[in-house]
DNA sequence: GCATAGTACCTTGCATCACAAAGTACCTGT
DNA sequence: ACAGGTACTTTGTGATGCAAGGTACTATGC
């Protein structure tokens, strides 16, 4: 294992949230979230991001239309159902939490490299 | 997909970041590791936890030695190599990136719903 | 018309990994 | 011996990120 692995891995599950995220906004297409996660530097690729969304719409979280596109062929636009938006608040504080919890982890290691062991 | 599993996929890889952190501080074996993820909130079974400390060890990251016990079986207790600290770092850099990068998308929702699309 | 390029969406195959469950081995107390 | 607790291991399953290749539609140039 190497760190790009690592990073990889360390990014999974996270970008659902990111995803979902980014349509509760409004309708948008695959291109759309592809340049917005690409300025939050969360780099993806078509291929992780289509089974995504194919499997966001099958738990019944999103919904798309098919929009004409005056350039090119037809986008999916998709849309956060009720049901998703319950889901992303879930996604939401389960993410601060992690967050919070590795934060712990983070600090703990910084007091024992400062004071020697912090347990009594 | 449910919200437990969505919960298990987030975690996924930063399992790994805090398990290194852990026994960053000095030797720890098993079960010292279940208490402190547990005690942060980061819930962990050995089933989980054994097998990546294995895929550590065979990565180069990891040393353990045997270590007799006055109640039970000998533990095993795990240190860090040299290489493993320089992973460490690069995962904790990987791991404040990525939250940051969390951040800027929930930040930018935020801005969304209470101003419209901030997007000229 | 026809070919080329660009855009958008989809599918296949592979490797990785968390987890549950069952198993092995060691030590202590009775 | 035997039961109970502790510690480490293994097997099998399901989920999923990703690379690579494919399909389909539109516009442009000739």
């Amino acid at each position: 294992m190497n760190i790009e692995n690592a990073q990889v891995q360390m990014r999974k599950g996270i970008l659902e949230f990111c995803i979902l995220h980014i349509i509760s906004r409004g309708e948008v297409y695959a291109s759309d979230m592809l340049d917005e996660l690409t300025s939050a530097r969360i780099m993806v690729v078509e291929g992780t991001l289509y089974p995504l969304l194919t499997r966001l719409k099958n738990s019944g979280w999103l919904d798309y239309k098919w929009v004409e596109s005056s350039s090119g062929p037809p986008r999916k636009y998709y849309v956060l159902t009720d049901e998703g938006k319950v889901f992303l608040d879930a996604m939401q504080a389960t993410w601060f939490e992690l967050a919070d919890s590795v934060q712990t982890v983070i600090r703990r290691s910084e007091e024992f490299s400062k004071n020697g062991s912090p347990n009594p």
